[in-house]
RNA sequence: GGGGAGGUGGCCGAGCGGUUGAAGGCGCUCGCCUGCUAAGCGAGUAUGGAGGUAAUGCCUCCAUCGAGGGUUCGAAUCCCUCCCUCUCCGCCA
């Protein structure tokens, strides 16, 4: 929720750089709601102090005349009053919904642009893999080895669905395990394992509601909804909770499932699980004071960063221009890896500095170290990584030209030290039971 | 799902129609005192909103005793609905 005293304080500016992120804000309405909504409220409060008042001389009044007509005049005064708090609530609610469908600001520094062609690329690295034979795609590799079943996937979830078998659910398991170990132990990450459905407010505290509904999945008959992220669990957390200062700043790391009712258009990313409704990630979440959510940016990039890097992946850092970011974002960083074998970058990360803009949805708050008002915190999170992509990476990545995947060496403790994934026994038991 | 009990400030706990935003205690903060890692004394100690003011400071006012409605001149206190916690029963991984 953006602060309407930004509004207020400098309605053109506020349109001008809104304007970036390719929306056209109500101002002019916002600023007469509000207007309208302060002058309802002098005015409600003002009536109700002279109540107040009166009713106290009620109680002391003992003659019965005086106290009837005090009475009478009182009883007039109520009317009034339901009458202007209804008004109030629905100036109030009015404003709130404005207010709701606001994009968060991005930072001054940003790169200005209309979408994704005006990302800029702010560094890369990572090994440059030769190949002495043309690299083949993961789905093909994946379903040849029988380490993702595409089609029984389907046949179980519909469109879109697909199974992990063997060591292909090892694989994912052993990468959700190691970069847990790497953001608890190295990072000084707290792990959650938070719900996976959740209330309805929950999804406005992080921006995914009112605007995308459409994207999530909803039970309606409890007003439960399936999180499209780890983030939006643990952003809740510490909702309506005034945090001591001293607690800042707060790591919070889950492995979860996703779950996305993506609209994803025919023909495109259709094949391998580059695009599905129901993946794992590790989130990262932070919650710290706002003079330090800089620092913090740069340092869950960083975190991401070192996942990517010790899984010896070639990756490039964009900053995610205006007119890309996402509706709670003040700035993001994505970070994308390269996938010979489908020929493409695929993101892998999302760092992004939500500022106070989730904070405020969601009231959280801390008390600065000896005492001071509370105020708002800021929140940050960045996947640390998205499991189907990091999949694709390493399964492209590493192939070799027989159709085997070679196992990073970050993951091979997992793996009881085993340097390959061969083809898997359809059926029985594992080809490498034998090793446990 | 059915029956019973209950939800009050950071915590415990009074209050059950009228100077109660809320006694008392604990905790915490500041000060005083004390020749000692204690005790005592005094003061302070919620959040949000509106207005005033140069001011995130100060002042005034309003709201909030699980949430929302209702009765009343006036509600923490009475009524209704919902939510949550505990507990007994049923069901169940």
């Amino acid at each position: 929720m953006i602060d309407i005293r930004i509004i207020r304080e400098n309605p053109e500016e506020f349109r001008r750089r809104i304007a970036t992120k390719g929306v056209d804000a109500p101002v002019d309405v916002i600023l007469q709601k509000n207007e309208q909504r302060r002058a309802l409220i002098t005015e409600v409060e003002r009536i109700k102090a002279e109540r107040n008042e009166g009713s106290k001389q009620v109680a002391r009044t003992r003659d019965a005349t005086e106290r009837n007509a005090l009475i009478a005049e009182m009883k007039g005064l109520g009317d009034k009053i339901s009458a202007l708090d209804d008004q109030v609530r629905q100036v109030d609610e009015a404003l709130n919904d404005l207010l709701l469908g606001i994009p968060n600001l991005p930072d001054e520094d940003v790169p200005v642009g209309p979408d994704e062609t005006a990302n800029v690329v702010t560094s890369e690295g990572g090994p440059e893999r030769e190949f002495s034979f043309t690299p083949r795609p993961h789905w093909e590799l994946a379903e040849e080895l029988g380490i993702i079943d595409f089609e029984r996937g389907v046949k179980v979830a519909g469109t879109r669905g697909y199974v992990l078998r063997g060591d292909g659910a090892k694989l994912q398991r052993a990468l959700i395990q190691w970069m847990l170990d790497v953001h608890t132990t190295r990072h000084g990450y707290s792990e959650i394992e938070p719900p996976l459905q959740v209330l309805s407010e929950m999804l406005v505290g992080t921006g995914n509601l009112p605007k995308f509904a459409d994207t999530l999945f909803h039970d309606a008959e409890e007003d439960k909804w399936l999180i499209p992220t780890a983030e939006v669990p643990i952003t809740n957390l510490y909702r309506d909770e005034i945090l001591p200062g001293e607690l800042l700043p707060i790591y919070h790391v889950a492995a979860t499932p996703c779950f996305r009712r993506e609209q994803i258009s025919a023909g495109r990313d259709v094949r391998g699980i580059k695009r599905v409704y129901q993946f794992h990630k590790v989130e990262m979440v932070k919650f710290v004071r706002p003079d330090k959510s800089d620092e913090e940016l740069k340092r869950l990039m960083s975190e991401a960063l070192y996942v990517v890097d010790r899984l010896g992946l070639k990756y490039h850092v964009l900053d995610l221009s205006t007119g890309d970011m996402t509706f709670g974002s003040a700035h993001t960083f994505d970070i994308e890896t390269w996938a010979p074998g489908s020929n493409e970058w695929l993101e892998i990360s999302s760092c992004s500095n939500f500022r106070d803009f989730q904070a405020r949805r969601a009231n959280l708050k801390f008390r600065p170290e000896g005492g001071g008002r509370p105020q708002f915190l800021n929140t940050l999170n960045g996947s640390g990584l998205a499991l189907p992509r990091v999949m694709i990476a390493i399964i492209e990545n590493y192939q070799r030209e027989d159709g085997t995947i070679q196992i990073p060496v970050a993951l091979r403790p997992y793996f009881d030290g085993r340097d390959t994934i061969g083809k898997q026994p359809v059926f029985g038991p594992s080809a490498h039971i034998a090793d446990v």
